[in-house]
DNA sequence: GAGTAATCTAATCAAGG
DNA sequence: CCTTGATTAGATTACTC
């Protein structure tokens, strides 16, 4: 029955990247099908599809992307269309007819993931790691997400945009704290940028000598993130950013209250929540739906 | 209107058959 | 070696204040 993309493939896996999904012909049949009625699915289908799987909906996402890529399908950027094809373009309406298919079919807040909201210990806990690395690997990545309570994808998105938002302001000299939330000052901030060991082993940073595992044991069995901990039995305890990591937690916690990070609210909650998997009926009236 | 999360394309990397 | 899932940079869209 876990008949979900394998994940098991490489026991000694190198974290440094997702692994990769390998879909059933079935899946695939599915995929197809949805991808012949819509290209550019819409985050709910996207999600619909990914529970049926039992794989993240950014494989979904993925997989779509990729399969615009291929089959010509994907809409031409502004850049294209405005630069070079002006023959081509009056046969192919441009994005606005794309955009408009879309909108069509739904606003665009049932398209798009709803915009999820970062809370100060979030942002500050994401700023840091930053800081230490911009271009966090997977199990970083899924790391983060366990310590900040967010979803891998939301993790890897924040990544980009604050790579992509420092890159477009480094055109000076300055590079500013910029991001961190509306408090007053990062007073430790300016100096963060040193090596993880360093970080770990400040004062600051660690409220009692030892401890660590019991918390890092407890995030990581939980149960939305089960897929990690079987693919990556070996992660747990050896990774320096975790250390860092769950003591950052504690820190945050300490500064601005136990509830800062809400670890008990799982991030599939931030989500529209949707109901048990499809039945066969139900993908059919998906699929007609779209 | 600014800031920023989410999405997109295009190019590329890299795992698996 | 080829196919294809994952990642990246850069541009864009859309939500929130």
């Amino acid at each position: 029955m876990e008949d979900q993309a394998d994940v098991g493939g490489c026991s000694t896996a190198k974290t440094s990247r997702r692994q990769k999904t390998v879909w059933q012909a079935k899946q695939k049949e599915v995929l197809l099908s949805v991808f012949a009625k819509t290209p550019y699915p819409s985050f709910r289908t996207r999600q619909e599809l990914a529970r049926e799987f039992g794989v993240p909906e950014s494989s979904i996402r993925v997989w779509f992307q990729n399969r615009r890529n291929r089959t010509g399908m994907s809409r031409k950027t502004s850049k294209q269309t405005t630069a070079g094809s002006s023959h081509e373009a009056s046969q192919q309406p441009p994005e606005k007819l794309v955009a408009r298919v879309q909108q069509a079919r739904g606003p665009p807040s049932e398209r798009r993931r709803p915009r999820t909201r970062l809370s100060p210990a979030q942002i500050s806990m994401l700023v840091q790691a930053f800081e230490i690395s911009p271009s966090p690997d997977y199990a970083t990545r899924v790391q983060l997400a366990l310590s900040t309570g967010l979803p891998e994808d939301t993790v890897h998105i924040w990544f980009q945009n604050r790579k992509a938002r420092q890159k477009g302001r480094a055109g000076g000299s300055t590079a500013k704290g910029e991001d961190l939330p509306a408090s007053p000052g990062p007073e430790r901030a300016p100096g963060a940028s040193c090596c993880i060991e360093q970080e770990a082993s400040r004062d600051s940073l660690l409220t009692s000598g030892s401890a660590g595992g019991q918390c890092a044991e407890a995030l990581m069995s939980r149960p939305e993130l089960t897929f990690f901990t079987e693919a990556y039995p070996e992660s747990s305890n050896s990774c320096p950013v975790q250390l860092f990591l769950e003591q950052l937690v504690r820190t945050v916690e300490e500064e601005q209250g136990p509830a800062a990070l809400d670890p008990d609210v799982p991030w599939e909650q931030i989500e529209p929540t949707l109901e048990a998997p499809l039945t066969e009926e139900e993908y059919q009236a998906l699929l007609d739906d779209i």
